[in-house]
RNA sequence: GACCCCUUCAUCUAGUGGCCAAGGAUACCACCCUUUCACGGUGGCUACAGGGGUUCAAAUCCCCUAGGGGUCGCCA
């Protein structure tokens, strides 16, 4: 059974790195009918915040990954972890280590002096004398003097580590609580993690973790480290960039599957496709498609991405939406005809909330420029003249059709170009010169305040002549 | 500094020795469509980091160089 795990320690929100890794392990349970798990790594009780959790969670709600089983907090865990020192130390494989702080300070800046490497010389290591008074000792993992650290990984390939690199490492601090590379490979093994899909950054960690495996007896997992995500001009991502935060996407009016569309597709690939919704990811996913390099985070094919997901999405759906931008359209009779004209032209739920406000509310006012560029006696007298074609007119007035024939009708008596005029009679009624077609907003306006909105662009436009 | 990882268009990527004078997507440019703006359609631009090998044949395998990144914590 495929079981993998997303492990992020709470220290703030969700990073958008942290979501692909997450996806990326959730696709990989999903498809194999397998269980994805979400644990807490919270073990420096300095750092953790009950918030950060809280940010995580409905991070994973918004995008709609959903974990198995009950959220695991390794602070919940210390007992577990306690036992495994005292077995560790009871079999001779772990020891108490009396060196300060202060003294491996002063250790590792001799040896970056002479341009070695910074470890412990493990001087604790056999030592069955008094120990010194006055020192909380910390425990360290006695790990292997000679050979190679070897595995095999489902991304980067073949990775073979000399244990000259590594040191006995610290798996108990001097109050006792665990260390990070210990309570992972405890927390791994004993959730039956099959698949550890994890940053890069992981990557030279593996090798304490693997040492901690082989001490308990554990059977390793396969590992799979993906690449991060760096800004535009290849650096890390970070604030600066833009969001990060997977909360403020949903502000910004991402939906969620672009999100998740973009995200799979840094570092994945499926051929040449470009579309996934959720079940073709969890159909095609595999981590041995995982490209092995960095990739840069690219707003324009996010974008283009949500605006294909707009595109595509019902008009229910995208006035659900909107309703976070405090437009409510769900029993507004025009709402078909008001969307299916504006969701063309936005890229993002807020923007949508824009263009379509930008219809439906009255303008402030009429902007200068186009005011001097449309004060022509013409202009003037033809907005007049469809006004009151209107207002005489005893048609019922309901869909952009019956506009368009009238306004076709009106045109052709006068013999005149109606091209001309749509540009004016746009401005007249939402302000703007450009924008969705003249009938259509006719139309989800309804016919008074058509005639209201060119009534109040006919008065602006004789006061500025 | 040591160790480890990475390197195809501006960006995301396809490519696993011949099908590649390198394909798709985004962005950009042009044209078409058109009621303006968008949408859409068509076309264009641009890449195998460099140098050595191996081979009949290399983007693909090997070595070196350069550049980028990561890790070296009683953080995770």
């Amino acid at each position: 059974m495929v079981i993998t795990r997303f492990a992020p320690s709470p220290t703030g929100y969700l990073h958008i790195g942290g979501l692909r890794t997450a996806l990326f392990s959730y696709l990989w349970a999903r498809k194999n009918g397998g269980r994805f798990l979400l644990r807490i790594e919270d073990t420096d009780l300095a750092r953790n915040s009950q918030e950060a959790m809280r940010a995580i969670v409905e991070a994973f709600e918004w995008v709609g990954l959903d974990f198995d089983g009950e959220v695991v907090y390794q602070s919940a865990r210390f007992d577990i972890y306690k036992e495994y020192i005292r077995k560790l130390l009871d079999d001779g494989k772990a020891y108490y280590c009396y060196m300060s702080k202060e003294e491996l300070d002063i250790l590792r800046e001799e040896l970056q002096a002479k341009g070695e490497k910074p470890k412990y010389d493990n001087r604790y290591r056999d030592f069955y004398g008094i120990p010194p008074e006055g020192i909380a000792p910390v425990v360290r993992i006695k790990a292997p003097l000679e050979g190679m650290v070897e595995f095999e990984d489902g991304v980067k390939g073949r990775i073979a580590i000399d244990v000259k690199e590594l040191d006995d490492f610290i798996i108990a601090r001097s109050d006792g609580t665990p260390t990070y590379n210990f309570v992972v490979a405890i927390d791994d093994a004993l959730m039956n993690v099959s698949d550890v899909i994890r940053g890069d950054d992981h990557l030279s960690n593996t090798p304490k973790q693997i040492i901690i495996y082989n001490a308990l007896g554990f059977e390793l997992p396969m590992f799979y480290h993906v690449p991060m995500i760096l800004n535009p001009d290849g650096k890390k991502l970070s604030k600066r960039d833009g969001a990060t935060d997977v909360m403020d996407y949903k502000k910004e009016g991402y939906l969620p599957e672009a999100l998740l569309n973009f995200l799979v597709r840094l570092g994945w690939s499926h051929g040449d496709q470009e579309i996934f919704d959720m079940k073709e990811m969890c159909e095609l996913f595999c981590p041995k498609d995982i490209n092995k390099s960095a990739s840069a985070y690219n707003q324009e094919k996010l974008l283009w991405l949500n605006s294909h997901y707009i595109k595509n999405s019902s008009n229910d759906k995208l006035a659900r939406e909107l309703e976070r931008y405090e437009l409510f359209l769900a029993s507004h009779d025009k709402k078909e005809i008001l969307l299916n004209s504006v969701k063309d032209r936005a890229k993002t739920i807020k923007e949508l909330a824009i263009v379509a406000k930008g219809i439906l509310y009255e303008p402030n006012e009429y902007e200068q420029k186009s005011c001097e560029k449309f004060a022509k006696d013409d202009v003037i007298s033809n907005l007049e003249g469809i006004k009151i074609h209107l207002v005489d007119s005893l048609k019922a007035f309901n869909l952009p059709i019956d506009y368009e024939e009238l306004l076709h009708q009106y045109f052709e008596k006068k013999e005149l170009k109606i091209s001309k005029y749509f540009q004016p009679l746009r401005f007249a009624l939402t302000g703007s010169p450009m924008g969705v077609s003249v009938f259509d907003i006719m139309s989800i306006l309804g016919k008074n305040i058509t005639i209201k909105r060119l009534e109040s662009l006919i008065e602006r436009l004789r006061e500025e002549k």
